[in-house]
DNA sequence: TCATTGATTTCA
DNA sequence: GAAATCAATGAT
């Protein structure tokens, strides 16, 4: 019970905190491919590789919270990579974000899907994902982390979804990432 | 295609 | 304070 990953990933090694500090650009299409882990408690870790993500990148881009200024939801992407970014949108769905790049350029990646899960919505429906998880830092965290199990992977590019309101300029960009 | 749903942000 | 907004999903 309670296995609802659909393959057992075979343990990894947890990325190191340098993984994440690098630019957003590098870390999203990085982490396809790669194990994200998470143990409830008293649980057995459970291993769902990553499938599908999208590039937010810094205060100029429009479909980055983060261009509306540091506020209480978007401080943490001011802060250096590793981190988790947590926020609830549509009044219903927890959006699963890890941090990226250096303190004070804000920047994360959103995880739109894992195997089996496609869809940023359920995949944090799935795993357990909520507000209790903002902050998290996924170097030190016993609950959520990412490994790598030494899979290769190819990377596919498309624009990213849902964030029309941007504009043009960034709705073009080819920041989401997919196997 | 449309209803759902509530925290965050914006406007007074 | 109140009103509008919103990186989506699932049912119809």
């Amino acid at each position: 019970m309670n296995q609802r990953s659909l393959i057992d990933r075979k343990a990894g090694s947890r990325l190191p905190p340098d993984f994440f500090r690098r630019d957003v650009l590098l870390v999203a299409p990085e982490l396809l491919g790669k194990i994200l882990v998470v143990r409830s408690a008293a649980e057995i870790p459970e291993r769902f590789m990553i499938n599908e993500t999208e590039a937010y990148r810094g205060v100029e881009d429009k479909a980055c919270h983060a261009s509306k200024g540091r506020t209480e939801r978007t401080d943490v992407m001011f802060r250096t990579g590793g981190r988790i970014y947590v926020y609830l949108i549509y009044g219903m769905h927890w959006m699963l974000n890890f941090v990226t790049g250096p303190a004070n350029e804000p920047q994360a990646v959103l995880i739109r899907g894992v195997e089996g899960y496609n869809g940023p919505g359920r995949v944090s429906k799935v795993l357990g994902i909520d507000k209790s998880f903002y902050g998290e830092d996924l170097n030190i965290s016993e609950r959520i982390w990412i490994e790598d199990n030494g899979d290769k992977v190819s990377v596919k590019t498309g624009k990213r979804i849902g964030i029309d309101y941007a504009g043009e300029k960034w709705v073009n960009k080819p920041w989401r990432f997919f196997l």
